[in-house]
Parts: C-alpha cells; structure tokens; sequence
RNA sequence: GGGGGUGUAGCUCAGUUGGUUAGAGCGCCUGCCUGUCACGCAGGAGGUCGCCGGUUCGAGCCCGGUCACUCCCGCCA
C-alpha cells in the first residue's frame, strides 16, 4: 500500500465500498457533536466527509485537531444512508470511517480561514499566499491558468509554431516602458535590462529562418499598477510568423481565441468573426482604443452644433470657439428616467474630474424641444439637427461632454461605461471582441509637441511605400493592431518593418538619426540587413485573457504569487536590501533620499 | 508624483449628536451533545480603535499631520 494514500479525497464512491482505504489531506471543516466527529478531508481534487465516534480510541485526540491540519488517515469506505447523502459532494454517496490516523504536518492559529467564503485584505492574503491559494475560488482559478496555457501551447503546436525561450538579461531600450535593470558585475558601471517583451529577439527569431515562433514569454515593466496590470511581470503569448500579412495573423489568434473562450467559458461569443475597428472610428465612436462592445452606446461629435446662432449655450459654445470638442452620448427612451439619474451622472463627472455633463431629453408637444437644464439654450431647428446626426428619437436623453480633444475623450469614455452601468445595457454573459485595426504610427507629444512613435518603432507603415507622404508623418497609418475584449486591451501587435532604409527614415522623423538608431537597435537593424523576411506577430496578455475567462476583475486573482500596488512580495520581502559586499562587487552606491 | 476610499478583537465588520465598562458573526479556549455537511447549545479569553499631535471637562467619532492597503489619473513603444 502506498504510504500516503490509496485514493484522493475526489476519488471515492460507492464503488469502492467496504474497500479498507488511506486518505491524506487538509482538514477542511470539522463537526463535533461531542461523542460523534465529522471531518472534511480536502485535496487539491475534492473533499471527503470522514466521520469517527467515541467507540474509537483516538477520538480525543481527533476532535482537538486544528483546521489546515494535515493528516493521514486510514479507514473504510462506507454507505452512506439516504437521509444523509450530500449531493453537491462529488464523494457525496459515500464517508471514511476513521480506523486510525497520523498527523502529517500541524498548523498553527490561522491568521486568515481557508474555508470561508469571507473577502480578506489582500495584505493578509498576499503575506499568506501559501493559505489564500488554498481557497477554492483562487485554487480553481490558478488552475484554469495551468489548463489555459497547456492548451495555448498544444494549439500552437498543432499549427506548426515552435517555441523557443528568449534572454531575459538583455539590453535597456529606449522607446517604451521604464525598464527592470540588473547591475553587471563583470562589466562595472553597465546594466542589464529585463525584457518588455521579447519583441526584437522574436524577429531576429523569424530573420533566422525559423518561420513560426510562440513562447510563453514573461514581460518586465516598471511601471505602476491597476486592477488589470501587475506591477513588474506578466505573461504573453508572444508569437510570430514570417511571410504574412496582417490578416494571417488574425487568423491564427481569432480561431485561438474562439475555441479557448468556447473550451473555458459557458459565455456567449458576440461573434465567431472579430469585428474590425479602425483606431480613429473607435475614438470617435468610443472615446477610447479599448472600447466595450457590450456596451450599445456610441458617441457622436456635435462640435458643429456649438458653432451655430441659435444655440444659446454660451459656456460650451466659447470652449468650442477655442478648439474645444463636444462630445455627445444618446441614451434610447430614458424620459421617464428621474433626475436623480441625470444630475448622479453629472456629479459623478465632476468626481471624474471633468466639468460635468449637461443633459436634456427630446420631447414634442406641438414642437420639438429639449426637458433639462440647459434644454432651452436650444432652439428647435438645433434639436432636429441633433437628432438627425445622433438618429435621435423623442424620449430619448442626450449628454454632452466638452473640452479638448483628448479630455473629452476620456471623460466620454468614462461616461459611456457609466451610463452603460447605470442603465444596466450590459451583459455580463458574454464575451465581445474586437480588432482595432489602422493605428497612427505616430503622433504628436502633448507637452513636447515633437512627433513621437504612437506604438511600436518596428511596425510597417501602411500604403505603397513608395508613395507614402513622410511630410505628414500624422497621417501615416501602420500595420498595428489590438484586440479588445469586454473594454480590456489582450494584446496589441504589429506587421513589422523588415527594409532598414524605412526604419532609418521612420526613425528620423521621430527624431533618431542613423547613428542613434545604430546604436540602440544595433541587433535589430543589422539582422535586417542580412535577407529580411516580412514579418508580424502579436502578442495577446496571458493573465488578462484568464482574468476574463474567471471572471475576475482583478489580475492578481490569476496571479499566484503577485506584488501588492507597491511592488512588493510580502511573502518573500521583495525587495529587500542587500549587504554592502553585494554592492561593491557591484560598482553601486546608494545615495540616501534627502 | 496627484486624487478618492478604507484602517476598530486572529478574520469579516457594526459603533447614533463627542459622554460612563467599545460590540456582533466567524475563529480560539472550557463544558454539553451519536448524523452533521455554515451542526447545535452554554460559558470564557481576546482591543495601543493604524500612528503622532491638537481641540475639548471628555475623542473610536471633530481638526492637522503621517503611515499602510486599495481604486483611479499620470505612466504602460
């Protein structure tokens, strides 16, 4: 007999009755009923009930035992009676009369309970992982990440993708994040950086002939975190194929994506085919590059509006004067909605930080006018234009935002997905993806006004090349693309530019001159020099992808052992200082933080 | 770097207008209980109300500061 167990604790039904078995696991649950003791014995497979009473000799002995206890226990396998079957117990048929047990590891007074369905602080859990993975939600979830990614790897096999593993000390780049840096010891005064993404390794991959490459590839960043971004690392499935176009790709990743969701979801697709957005339609349409498409509102421009006579609405009409935008959200049949709704929606604008929202709704008596505030700023033959723009109907609410191109976007944005929830228009059972297609490939620097990379220096403008007007550099588009889903961004990529003298001079126009580029990309842009294939790839966010798929709204939840928002482990007291030995070796001094 | 929220028992939380000894559930300890599966019943221990300072006869509550956690903005090619 095995020394630990026979079965696991998911393992035993009637067909094993009478079979003299061991188990080993955590105690779970206990129920004492002072001459009877129930125990639920938990695995990382299920839960077995085993019971003992007082007619055996170590029945004190158990009845004492803390929960999380880990034990062994030998028994047999008994029927249970009718009354007494726990149908939501897999192992629910049956018990384990306890004939004898061991304790295999004690434990100490929790600090937080294993079996509860209680919410913690994610200090505590993140300081007692090891016990908050126990839990069955996060035990499921990290899991369905274990499955997610095997299958992410089978799939990409069987398509002929082979995977290879990438430095991850490599070289700082100068485009992109804030970089991860590792201090050289054999080369004093140098650092390394950890990757942002395997992004040149995987096309020197595709330059050296290997033709499909994927890896599940961890990203470092150094850059602050959200509900849905890690501070420090986070996975992607990276990958690249040579000779393409960007509709191999989405090929490829839209078929991975629709039998991954339908394999690890019961939630309806919008679409077995990924509707495609251009960037500057989802701006207009959205207010953002992310856009929630089970969300029904779209936004229209009504700048025009504010410019003409018979509009009355003097704040708006002189921000607009000065280059300011309107913005406008119609909300279908809200006019019995009470003002409360309208004015929540304001205040909670101006919480937002914008200077609120104004609002009327349609109506018609004899004329069509406008019911709110500001509604009789508007004259009727302004309303008809309205509603003609924004395929308005009577009854229907329209709000306006206003401000400059970027803020209103943002806060539209915002008030898309606000009004959306208020509503209650979205459907949580359902998964709606996108591509965003046709980025800019640059754009202009708010503050520095210079012309910067919008996403990726390495991504292929669009067009003829030979006919591409590089004194409009704004109007230039790339081969860049995201995918959205549910309004979360899972991966962004890019056909990339494989002819070095276009590199060179997209480059220049965002103020990198050959040498420059030389120096920074001396990897990069010397491979493509030696025979070139065209290249893309993409790389869709491991830990978004089966954040969406549990159901979670938080990264972390996915995450077996992440870093709190301050980028510590305080499990492992990461980081931690290091002795002065360390440093030295190292070239470094720290300077003390006045 | 900035803004919002939270911080009270091991855990989750309540705590009125500033008023005597700060409460509940779970967990823990003691006792009772042979069919529970959130077992039940009785009793008990457990508190620097995040920390510092202020106002006040009196502060968990008001004010100022600070720290921690979290959400958001900036940042994230």
């Amino acid at each position: 007999m095995h020394k630990y167990r026979t079965h696991n604790c998911n393992d035993l039904s009637l067909v094993n009755k009478n079979e003299k078995v061991i188990l080993s696991g955590w105690i779970n649950k206990k129920r004492d009923h002072g001459n009877l003791l129930f125990i639920d014995l938990r695995d990382n497979y299920g839960l077995t009930q085993c019971v003992v009473d007082n007619n055996n000799k170590s029945f004190r002995e158990l009845e004492k035992l803390q929960l999380e206890t880990v034990v062994k226990i030998e028994g047999s396998v008994v029927e249970r009676i009718k009354d007494t079957i726990n149908s939501d117990l897999k192992t629910g048929q049956i018990e384990v009369k306890i004939l004898s047990f061991e304790i295999l590891g004690s434990c100490k007074e929790l600090p937080m309970p294993v079996f509860s369905d209680q919410e913690y602080g994610e200090d505590v859990r993140l300081k007692y992982r090891f016990l908050d993975l126990r839990r069955k939600k996060i035990h499921e979830n990290i899991i369905l990440r274990s499955q997610v990614i095997s299958f992410i790897r089978s799939e990409m096999s069987k398509l002929g993708f082979l995977e290879f593993q990438t430095p991850i000390l490599t070289s700082s780049s100068p485009e992109g994040a804030r970089d991860f840096l590792v201090p050289s010891r054999l080369n004093p005064g140098k650092f390394y950086a950890l990757p942002q993404a395997p992004q040149q390794f995987k096309q020197l991959i595709m330059v050296a002939g290997f033709d499909k490459y994927f890896q599940i590839a961890p990203c470092f960043r150094d850059e602050d975190a959200r509900a849905d971004r890690s501070p420090g690392e986070f996975y992607q499935l990276d990958l690249e194929m040579s000779f393409v176009e960007q509709e191999d790709i989405f090929k490829v990743v839209e078929n991975l994506m629709i039998s991954m969701f339908k394999k690890f979801s019961n939630k309806k697709l919008n679409s077995e085919k990924f509707p495609r957005i251009s960037y500057s339609e989802s701006m207009i349409k959205y207010g953002t590059d992310k856009p929630d498409l089970r969300n029904p509102l779209v936004m229209y421009d009504l700048t025009k509006i504010f410019t003409r006579e018979d509009v009355q609405f003097e704040i708006f009409k002189k921000l607009v004067k000065s280059g300011s935008k309107v913005r406008a959200i119609v909300t279908k049949n809200t006019k019995d909605k009470p003002r409360s709704f309208f004015d929540g929606i304001d205040k909670w604008a101006k919480q937002e930080g914008a200077s609120g929202l104004a609002y009327f709704t349609f109506e018609k008596n004899n004329n069509i006018s406008a019911k709110g505030p500001v509604g009789k700023l508007f004259s009727e033959e302004s309303l008809k234009e309205i509603m003609k723009i924004t395929s308005t109907q009577i009854g229907d609410s329209i709000f306006f935002a206003c401000g400059k191109t970027n803020d209103v976007e943002k806060i539209s944005a915002l008030a898309r997905d606000k009004i959306a929830q208020e509503l209650n228009l979205i459907n949580n059972d359902e998964f709606a993806f996108c591509w965003i297609v046709d980025y800019p490939m640059f754009e202009k620097d708010e503050l520095t006004k210079k012309i910067k990379f919008s996403h990726n220096p390495f991504s292929m403008p669009q067009g003829d090349l030979k006919n591409i007007d590089f004194n409009k550099p704004l109007d230039i588009k790339a081969y860049q693309y995201d995918i959205v889903c549910n309004g979360v961004e899972l991966s962004s990529g890019a056909i990339r530019n494989h002819i070095p003298e276009l590199m060179y001079k997209l480059f220049s126009i965002a103020g990198y001159d050959k040498k420059n580029v030389d120096e920074k990309f001396n990897g990069m842009i010397n491979a493509l020099s030696y025979g070139a294939p065209p290249h893309g790839g993409i790389a869709p966010g491991i830990d978004r992808i089966v954040m969406l798929l549990a159901n979670e709204k938080n990264i972390r939840e996915v995450t077996m052992f992440p870093m709190n928002q301050n980028a510590q482990d305080l499990l492992m007291k990461a980081p931690s200082e290091i002795t002065s030995e360390q440093l030295k070796e190292l070239n470094i001094k720290i300077v003390e933080k006045k």
